[in-house]
DNA sequence: GGATGTACTTGACAATGTCAAGAGATACGC
DNA sequence: GCGTATCTCTTGACATTGTCAAGTACATCC
């Protein structure tokens, strides 16, 4: 059963946000009676929190893969990042809503996020060679972090979609934004002389 | 009382997020009926929609500040978004979120966001020197308001902040961040043959 | 001075999150 | 085998919420 709530609310967030999970609506689709999800998640939060844990495996598990495969590490995690974001809303919509899953009060949660940004400043320590906890590691690891999400978010939200131009599809948009900033990344961290660790 | 309802309305925002306001407690502060600001602004989303109006205007308005007055329109737009999200959370943290507003059925807030991504458009012609409407353009554009909003998102949302290394403040976090990606952004413009035409 | 419109108020309704208490099954120690 | 504890779920209740409907006070205009 609690898989059958945690579906109901991904669908729910997926189609009209996170706003529009109610306790009772996730009972209703699962089939059981409005207090059983109470059981397993605590309170409303508690069903977030179990989301945003399992986005975050996914996510560090999309982000190892990269890393283990890819020539470009940057790239792939960008693009990994993307599609965890776009394949599964209902995850991403809620993984970096503090406010929503209360990350500090949810041990399991935690331990996943943080999961996931290690492997991030993995990819960074491989693309420009600084060793993680390095100011200039966290600098660098701000903006790939910062780029992505902001990209998905605004393309999630709506805002952004609505301002291509006519002739570009979104695919292509996407494609022309990741490979531009790879493109910067990687020829940034050289000129800086700073050099992959691959 | 139209003014104390929206103030409530963010304050409430920037200390609980948007998920804590509610028509009758933004009424209660603001002294009135429970049903009082339902005639100003036709139910939640309406108060929503006015605040990110709001905010849309004002980050508009700085954009047109830097514009006339920095000589590094980037880096200004950068400071002016997350200035913006820093010193107006309330309005910050609205703008951006359609299912919250709904920005196709409210035309003043679409008007107001419009002019305030024009703005961004300008800033990105004079940084590369393209037109707007340019797919090269709306790439550059995409990438810098990712960048900005992504950064500004998780430093507000939580997870961002606790990733710091414990010698690095905040502030320098933001300054490093800041300058590495104008100098990204110029470098790279400047590699690919474009001119800025400040 | 009556009509019209604006700015509210009071009252009601269904829906929600959550507390409290209990019911039925299952596992386990003796 | 039996009591008991635990785990999973149900029923019932409560205050709070968003919103509809109707009414009130007051200004403004013909």
């Amino acid at each position: 059963m609690k898989r059958q709530v945690l579906d109901a609310a991904l669908e729910i967030i997926a189609s009209d946000g996170p706003d529009h999970v109610s306790m009772r609506e996730v009972a209703r689709r699962s089939g059981v009676s409005h207090q059983a999800p109470y059981h397993h998640f605590g309170d409303r939060a508690g069903i977030f929190a179990a989301i945003a844990e399992e986005g975050f495996t996914l996510l560090a598990g999309e982000f190892s893969k990269v890393l283990a495969e890819s020539s470009r590490p940057s790239r792939g995690c960008f693009e990994a990042y993307l599609s965890m974001a776009f394949t599964r809303p209902g995850h991403f919509k809620v993984m970096f809503r503090n406010d929503l899953c209360g990350i500090q009060s949810h041990p399991a949660t935690r331990t996943a996020a943080d999961h996931g940004y290690n492997e991030l400043l993995r990819m960074v320590e491989r693309t420009i060679g600084r060793p993680v906890g390095d100011n200039d590691a966290v600098t660098w690891a701000s903006i790939l972090w910062s780029t992505a999400h902001g990209f998905a978010t605004l393309i999630l939200d709506g805002p952004l979609v609505a301002k291509l131009p006519p002739g570009l599809s979104l695919e292509q948009h996407i494609d022309n934004v990741v490979e531009l900033m790879t493109e910067m990344v990687e020829s940034q961290a050289q000129r800086m002389g700073l050099t992959p660790t691959g």
